[in-house]
RNA sequence: GCCGCCUUAGCUCAGUUGGUUAGAGCGCUUGAUUGUGGAUCAAGAGGUCCCCCGUUCAAUCCGGGGAGGCGGUACCA
């Protein structure tokens, strides 16, 4: 029969969607994540943890009439029949605790929570289906005093985060100034399609930063066509209601102070219009004693961050700089990450309204952003190596590593069976800053050569002769074998 | 989900108007430069030309279907 059995090899391949990652790019996450949670920690937040798995009733994530969870979480049915969901984000872990612990807890209830979430979506540029979120929230305070705190949290975090001020804005809004503004433009009805339409209109106005305001104009009418010849279908506004919404998204003035009196008048006559311009002049007139201006925080009302469960202020942090991808072409950041009041979503559990507000940090994009903007820093990160010269000598070598590490640096012993330039070449692909050398010469006067590879790299740009490359031996320097934890120190200083 | 483009070596890409051994650069491996990463030189490994079906004497190339990638758009808690 068969004379080449055929082994079946499955393809390596990560799915699609997901990614690994190794060494520093790992490391700069989870300091990042540390530095995060150490401000959260400081406010007085409790760090909370819960399962990746939720009951998917539990997040909310059934379809209405169909008994299946909607496409855009990962399910599956436990052994018991019940749907069981990845969580898609940690707001919604968060109100299934309240709600299961409710009496026990402390009120307010302020937890932070780090912690990868899944979407089954189409994964794109910069947007994974598995990532790393980072939630602050309190449950169990009305606007505006937690509000504002979650407001300059916000700040506190980028910044904690690496981000500059200056490089970021957290741009803030109210939901029920956009309720306001449908009853003002003649939109408030309560049929099925009057609330479609509202929809509609939101999704629009999200959308200003990208498509501009002909685009939403566009939206907010007939529709659109894109570049690639897709029709999206419009809101169906008159004229007249087209000018109205827009006029309210471009009322931003330069100060929150001035957009507040703006929106006063915008308003005259809409009590939710008017309870939301309230909210957000009492948060900014906190947020300003506190020395949060509007070079960081601002009222932006074209910020409207989803359409499902906020009721009150919503918050966006946008990243300001400029950068540009491997291939030279710019790149927008958009959001690293929003929150806001959520007043209704623990009633899903408790039939009692309980205030709450939160913030959430999209710290893989965090990280991505930081990344391009930084994107000539490469910085050697790897351990030192201890190279094994002589085979018979493992544990002498072993016994500096462990002299190294002692003193708090990184270190490790060449492990494979190569020669000497083998080895170094190891270490250079290691990212090693320096190679720790005891060959037969060195041990025979009790000494160890200590070679910056940095340093080296750095000088071999100006040697083109190899025979003057491997005598200058550039870069290195001996000293006792007593003395190597200390220069190993000094050099790594340098 | 919808629209468009794409898929040949680890990477970036040539190429075959359908024909026997499919190429380059970079990378990788080994060696030389007698215990030193770079540079140079020499040799070498590595490919179901995305998958399946069809047309054909013959398909990496043509046709159909599928998958994956990229971009746009929609949705986004």
């Amino acid at each position: 029969m068969a004379k080449k059995q055929k082994t079946f090899r499955p393809k390596a391949r990560v799915p699609r969607g997901f990614h690994d990652r190794l060494g520093s790019e790992l490391t700069a996450e989870r300091d990042m994540l540390a530095r995060i949670s150490a401000v959260y920690e400081a406010h007085g937040f409790d760090a909370l943890e819960t399962p990746a798995f939720e009951y998917t009733d539990a997040l909310g994530k059934f379809l209405p009439d169909v008994d299946r969870p909607n496409a855009g979480v990962f399910s599956l049915t436990d052994d018991d029949e019940q749907w069981m969901s990845l969580r898609y984000d940690l707001t919604a872990p968060l109100a299934r605790f309240v709600a299961e612990n409710y009496d026990g807890l402390p009120k307010p209830f302020r937890r932070y929570q780090v912690g990868p979430v899944w979407r089954n979506e189409k994964p794109g540029p910069g947007r994974y289906r598995q990532f790393t979120q980072c939630d602050a929230d309190t449950v169990g305070a009305p606007a505006p005093h937690a509000d504002a705190e979650m407001c300059a949290l916000f700040a506190d975090v980028m910044e904690a985060a690496g981000i500059v001020r200056g490089d970021y804005i957290i741009r803030l809004n109210d939901r029920r100034l956009l309720a306001g503004l449908m009853e003002i433009a003649g939109l408030a009805g309560d049929a099925a399609e009057d609330e479609a339409q509202r929809m509609t209109v939101l999704r629009a106005l999200d959308k200003l930063d990208r498509l501009g305001e002909d685009g939403v104009k566009l939206l907010l009418g007939a529709g659109r066509k894109d570049a690639s010849g897709d029709f999206t279908e419009g809101a169906k506004l008159d004229a007249g209601q087209i000018d109205r919404v827009i006029s309210f998204v471009t009322a931003t003035a330069q100060t929150n102070a001035q957009t507040c009196a703006r929106l006063r008048e915008f308003f005259t006559g809409s009590e939710t219009g008017l309870a939301g311009v309230q909210t957000l002049d009492e948060m900014t007139v906190q947020l300003a004693a506190l020395g949060y201006k509007e070079d960081r925080i601002r009222i932006d009302l074209s910020i409207i961050r989803g359409l499902e469960y906020y009721t009150g202020p919503v918050f966006e942090a946008d990243l300001t700089f400029e950068a540009t991808d491997d291939k030279g072409r710019p790149v927008r950041f958009g959001s690293v990450g929003g929150g806001g009041r959520y007043d209704g979503l623990v009633k899903r559990f408790k039939g009692v309204e309980v205030p709450a507000v939160g913030i959430s940090v999209g710290v893989s994009r965090l990280l991505a952003a930081l990344a391009l903007k930084e994107n000539a820093a490469k910085v050697a990160t790897g351990p030192v190596v201890v190279l094994a010269l002589e085979k018979d000598r493992m544990a002498a070598y072993q016994q500096m590593a462990a002299e190294l590490r002692d003193a708090g640096l990184r270190a490790e012993v060449y492990l494979g069976g190569s020669n000497f330039a083998k080895q170094l070449k190891y270490a250079d692909k290691r990212g090693a800053p320096l190679a720790i050398i005891q060959g037969e010469d060195e041990r025979a006067k009790d000494e160890v050569t200590i070679k910056d590879l940095v340093l080296g790299a750095a000088l071999s740009k100006n040697i083109e002769d190899n025979k003057q490359w491997r005598e200058g031996q550039p870069a290195q320097f001996t000293v006792k074998r007593s003395a190597l934890v200390e220069a190993v120190k000094k050099a790594l200083a340098r």
